[in-house]
RNA sequence: GGACUUGUAGCUCAAUUGGAUAGAGCAUCUGACUACGGAUCAGAAGGUUUGGGGUUCGAAUCCCUACAGGUCCA
């Protein structure tokens, strides 16, 4: 069904083009003036400019060609020609029973649904997901929950990275403390177990040292590298070594994620780009587009947008043979080109990366690589502690992202007791909610910031509860719940909606703005304005909760009328919030 | 040194992409019938949108400039 907004559009459209103006200039939107009027078109004021007439003459010529004028309760003219707009309460009615009876609510899915392969989460071998992961995790899921919910056939791929050169550091580490593992001996040609020979606790405290070493010493950071080249090379012992590096991380991987609600469809890393790799650069040397560079093979490349400016060069191949990240990054663009027929491509990466995804993509469309696809690079800023600086423990360590959510769990726990919420419920039951809160709480202060902007990771802050958090939204619904549920127990049942009062007539408004919010979202690829709609919706279902009785509303029409508008309401949270990822209890 | 990015209430953030009187939450202050669940609701106070200039009917938003932070690259 077509929404409101565009509904009132497409009415001012006609309008203006009977004026003889363009039809764009219609374009209504939600009032910023709700004391005046529930929605305003503004289109007259540049459709004035081009035209060079007198904006009141535009307006009042717009507003005289209006049709269905029966469904206006006020339209008129201010200021400098601005078009107020106010509807009757038949005609909302009208329209939120329709909305009410849409399994879609309102919302029209894509016309021309696409190919989008999103790529996110982004976490690496060996080591433990840390709150880093968390941004491009939350920021991710919801997107593609999004852009599913849109319309379009959505990939996600958690894309690990798996083939760097720490895989060549954890195996001479390994070397080093358990030198006598038949993976080191190259003469052994026996058959390898199929049980790693180390734990992921192990192989996650391993890297840290792992790590130091290589930088602390040339020998074990050159021993790191040739191992990193033998393994490329498929030397038996090591390949069977990482295979179970991989195996047990993503095990431990796929645990976290599932705590955190996230899904991928595909659980593909770097490596299984590499075996593109050599025919992708026999093609690009072929093509010309790989020059000499100090030893190095590169692709010059030249910004698209600023002709005078050029970027640095991307490097396919290092001057000792090996490939860098790029060169993945590109044999991946041609693998979800290829094998995944991807239209689009998001990439939901820290912002620190534009640089580098700028130099891919241009590499990418220089070469023909990229075909048609579109590229796109969903930055994110950084996630900081209360200094302002990246966030760290108090230790001043990585903070862990399971122990992130148990402290979430347990500060909802703690204030559940403290509120005398959920007394005498099942312990397990206690706990279960305990988790939604956390994980909600946790998610709802991640999206509600603009992506691009860097945020304060204040995680006493977050489990606070009160105010615009992830709790109070879902302490919204579950009353919600709770209501209709008692109603229910006494056979009241919901009937069509009518308007009766101002709390109601701002519920129904509000109901009809999710077919927009849920386009900005996706346009923009920017989860805060679902979190910020669904907070207003929050906040009016809570003023209708106080004002509005159900179960004591003894006029049976008005009784039923805002059981549906509860109901409707319900509906709403349970959809947004799923594309928020976040779960709702029955009760709290 | 170049490139990118940010600067909005005491704090954390919005602002439908150029529209009317810049909105929320927290913190502060005042209130709400023993409540369909008070993790709630009503209200008050809080601003020269970093400074300066420009573009136009109209700027937090676009352009220039200064300052301050962040990031990437050499």
């Amino acid at each position: 069904m077509q929404s409101l907004l565009s509904h009132l559009s497409e009415l001012f459209a006609h309008a203006f083009e009977a004026a003889g103006l363009d039809r764009a200039f219609g374009e209504v939107v939600v009032s910023q003036r709700p004391d005046i009027s529930q929605f305003q078109c503004n289109g007259a004021l540049p459709a004035a400019k081009a035209a060079k007439q007198n904006p009141r003459a535009v307006a009042q010529s717009v507003l005289d060609a209006v049709q269905s004028r029966d469904i206006f309760a006020d339209l008129s003219l201010a200021g400098p020609g601005f078009i107020n707009i106010t509807l009757t309460d038949e005609f909302l009615t009208a329209r939120v029973n329709a909305v009410a009876a849409d399994e879609r609510l309102g919302c029209t899915p894509v016309s021309q649904p696409r190919t989008v392969v999103i790529d996110f989460g982004g976490p690496n071998v060996a080591k433990a997901m840390h709150v880093g992961h968390l941004r491009s995790s939350i920021i991710g899921d919801s997107l593609q929950r999004v852009f599913r919910y849109a319309g379009d056939r959505v990939v996600s791929d958690v894309h690990l990275g798996d083939w760097g050169t720490q895989m060549g550091m954890l195996i001479t580490e390994l070397q080093r403390e358990q030198p006598d593992l038949p993976y080191f001996d190259s003469g052994y040609t026996g058959p390898y177990s199929d049980e790693s020979p180390i734990s992921i606790e192990d192989l996650e405290a391993m890297y840290p040292r792992a790590s130091a070493r290589a930088k602390a010493e040339t020998e074990a950071a050159d021993a790191a590298r040739t191992a990193t080249a033998e393994l490329q090379q498929g030397r038996p012992g090591y390949f069977a070594l990482w295979k179970h590096f991989v195996a047990i991380s993503r095990a431990a991987l796929m645990r976290d994620f599932a705590d955190l609600g996230v899904h991928f469809d595909l659980w593909l890393g770097e490596s299984d780009a590499q075996p593109r790799i050599p025919a992708m650069i026999a093609r690009l040397d072929a093509a010309g587009f790989l020059k000499e560079s100090d030893g190095a093979r590169v692709i010059y490349l030249a910004d698209a947008e600023e002709e005078k400016q050029t970027m640095t060069p991307l490097i396919v191949v290092k001057s000792d043979g090996g490939v860098m990240y790029g060169t993945t990054d590109l044999a991946t663009i041609e693998q979800r080109v290829g094998d995944l027929h991807a239209d689009l491509i998001l990439y939901v990466v820290d912002a620190r990366q534009s640089a580098h995804f700028r130099q891919v993509f241009e590499a990418a469309r220089l070469t023909g690589i990229a075909g048609s696809v579109e590229l796109e690079h969903i930055g994110f800023g950084t996630m900081n502690g209360t200094d302002r600086k990246p966030f760290k423990t108090r230790a001043g360590g990585v903070m862990k992202l399971q122990d992130l959510l148990r402290m979430a769990t347990e500060q909802a726990l703690a204030r559940m007791t403290e509120a005398k919420i959920a007394e005498g419920y099942s312990e397990e039951e206690r706990n279960d909610i305990a988790r939604k809160v956390g994980i909600a709480s946790v998610k709802y202060a991640d999206l509600m910031n603009h992506r691009t902007t860097d945020y304060i990771f204040d995680i006493e802050k977050f489990v606070r509860f009160e105010g615009r958090t992830g709790a109070y939204l879902l302490y919204a619904a579950v009353r919600i719940k709770s209501v209709l549920r008692k109603a229910g127990d006494q056979q009241m049942k919901p009937g069509p909606i009518v308007i009766t009062g101002s709390e109601e007539r701002d519920l129904v408004l509000m109901l009809q703005q999710l077919p927009e919010v849920l386009a900005a979202t996706y346009a923009n690829r920017a989860p805060n304005h679902l979190c910020e709609y669904i907070f207003t919706l929050a906040q009016s279902f809570s003023r209708f909760y106080q004002n509005c009785p159900m179960i004591s509303e003894q006029n049976e029409s008005v009784r039923s009328s805002r059981l549906a508008l509860a109901g409707l309401c319900l509906c709403t949270f349970e959809r947004v919030l799923n594309l928020l990822g976040m779960e709702i209890p029955e009760r709290m």
